[in-house]
DNA sequence: CGCCCTGTTGACCGCTCTCAAGCGGCGTGG
DNA sequence: CCACGCCGCTTGAGAGCGGTCAACAGGGCG
């Protein structure tokens, strides 16, 4: 996290996308016990190995949580949104890499400090837990797509999960934050699958792709039925695409 | 979760493999805010829709967290062990199906007791955030391990991580509570490809099978090199298999 | 203008899935 | 006590999906 911490208080005001943690946050320490800090793309948050001193609340931006292997696999855990947190890990060390997808920033709250404030700030603790336990249930439903899925119900899945992510009601059509080996990292695929899984879905009729990184879903119903092949509940209100 | 609640507090403190949280747990309140509830192979605790009115620890024996889609894919998140708490959703109603693997019990703890107790004792708010991020952590690894390995890796990568668990230090043989469908449904694998791959492992002389549900580890070194190929962090204190 | 980076497309291969048969242990009932 | 059937597991043959390797296209930028 070797990053120049930018002080910019008020992005914390003058984002639109802020949620109840976000909130309570920066109405609680924006000042006092928050560090804001914004990245460029690319940029790391933390490291894998990094002590883990600081949690952190995204406020504007994307961010991912990756894991790369000894021989060059990697894999994406997460794409966190505002109001998601991350870092909340309970070894000392982080085993993960926290960057930014696109420009972002996050409050850096010292583990300390965020563990103090949860058993003296109900509200706060609430939103702490509410915000981890639906982590953990985001993640069943990515090991779930990962581990039985075929290609085009991934990426289905992750196409319909983005749309459901905007805010209010399902969006039409999708701006990717990420490039194809993000997704690919995230869904288990290589890049070419994902690239020919656009295509196949494309010439299908599904989606229209004016840019590489714009996405028009045009079918909807079809869609929706490729992406919950794999799942029987209705789609739970996702925070992250994670 | 239709099942006969026979108190049993006696083997919480019989049980030898109690750690910190279940300590907390038993040692606090084994009386008055949780039940203890056994259950026989295959019962279920809850079931996925079921109102998410108890968070649970387990005391004794292994279950598993299970997801089964419309079409039949199955799924299973994680292994528990003792010590382990489950159920923790963020939702009123549960995502995952939990069910006993071996004959097993459990602490409920309902979860508005659950959830107040964190406010009021640090110690337990503590146990409960390391065990919930700890699981989130397993998540990672388990994720990486079915997005990106072979079967191979990842069949070794279980029987690693299985040793591991065992009290005190690395076990040269594991016995398997789960029968080969668990295991496959963890993995991501078919039932065929698991078998075909035990055998494969017996073959090369990493392992024996005495029995099915018994396993040797003759060549604990080849055995890491595999399940290690697609990590890099040496593998980490892990309490439960998930 | 040319390089680089990202994404797309093609050909081929191999791992895992699918479908199917066979095997062994165990419990039950004759 | 043995025969039978059930269930969990193993093994085999074949097919398909996605991975691998490689070439190419397009856009941005120096």
């Amino acid at each position: 996290m070797n990053v120049a911490v930018r002080p910019r208080v008020q992005a914390l005001h003058a984002a639109g996308e802020l949620l109840n943690l976000a909130d309570v946050t920066t109405s609680c320490f924006p000042y006092s016990e928050a560090v804001i800090v914004s990245y460029a793309p690319g940029q790391e948050v933390v490291g894998e190995g990094d002590p883990t001193d600081n949690y952190f609340l995204v406020v504007r931006g994307v961010f991912r949580a990756v894991k790369v292997t000894r021989d060059g696999r990697r894999q994406i855990f997460a794409f966190y949104m505002p109001g998601d947190m991350c870092g909340l890990e309970p070894d000392d060390a982080h085993g993960l890499t926290i960057e930014a997808v696109s420009a972002g920033t996050v409050a850096a709250l010292s583990r300390q400090a965020c563990r103090a404030r949860m058993l003296r700030d109900p509200q706060f603790n609430n939103s702490v837990f509410d915000n981890i336990t639906r982590a953990l249930s985001r993640a069943v439903d990515h090991m779930t797509m990962v581990g039985r899925s075929s290609a085009e119900e991934r990426l289905a899945w992750f196409l319909w999960m983005l749309s459901g992510r905007a805010r209010g009601r399902r969006a039409a059509s999708v701006e990717l934050a990420m490039q194809r080996q993000d997704i690919a990292d995230y869904l288990g695929l290589t890049i070419e699958t994902v690239s020919r899984t656009f295509t196949h879905l494309k010439v299908q009729g599904l989606v229209a792709l004016p840019t590489t990184r714009r996405v028009e879903i045009l079918r909807p119903d079809l869609l929706e039925r490729l992406a919950a092949a794999d799942r029987d509940a209705p789609i739970r209100a996702a925070r992250a695409v994670g």
